[in-house]
DNA sequence: AATCATTTGGACAATATTTGACCAAATGTA
DNA sequence: TACATTTGGTCAAATATTGTCCAAATGATT
């Protein structure tokens, strides 16, 4: 099982409840209003990757761990309603690995 | 080997060379001006989902075929840069499957 | 070379989208 | 009740997208 079935938003919220943190505090530290934080945890406006970068400091977990959740997120919010959504991945994994390929002298 | 391997642009553009047609004519049927075609075709500007459909009917190819094409290079656009990416896709796939399962009663 | 067709690049305007502040209403908690 | 927190909606500013238009570049033909 994996640890990212979980949108961005929640995986903030998460991060905050745990510390017991109110969102007044975090977005402060993010330098924005708190209804905008509210809004990104409920997945109702999108944080920039810089947010989720200063997020994970905050919180003190990995980079990484964030911007996979966060950037998946973005990936299948190009795919809604897509039927093909599937194909689609398949077809972008084939090409990274083809493109990565290519630049690295063929 | 994949038939994806090149992007919706190159491939528009193989399409419309095949039949021998100027930009000016296939941009007429899409009632965009031809410098906005050939811009597409480059990948200096983003094709509609609309336009793309109208594309496969217009040559005569199926529209899933270049549906694929089209929201696999969306998709690698947000990516762009992120050596993160493979990850990304992976956790996405899992994500789509993940909320699918759900979607259809557990 | 001269001509004509096609393609490309860039400036521009119109439109749409995104971003965040702000504040009031709703909800939660002591 | 009183206080803190969260949410919903409106608004303006900034940014991005979309397409037109036209001139320059390139290509093909005679």
């Amino acid at each position: 099982m994996s640890k990212y079935l979980t949108t961005i938003g929640e995986q903030i919220r998460k991060l905050r409840e745990d510390q017991g943190l109110p969102l007044r505090k975090v977005a402060a530290k993010l330098d924005i209003d708190q209804s905008i934080l509210s809004k990104i945890e409920r997945g109702e406006r999108n944080a920039s990757k810089e947010q989720i970068i200063q997020i994970a400091r905050i919180f003190e977990v990995e980079e990484k761990e964030l911007l996979i959740n966060y950037l998946s997120d973005r990936v299948l919010y190009d795919l809604i309603g897509e039927d093909l959504a599937t194909d689609v991945l398949k077809v972008a994994e084939e090409k990274i690995k083809y493109f990565t390929k290519i630049r690295n002298g063929k």
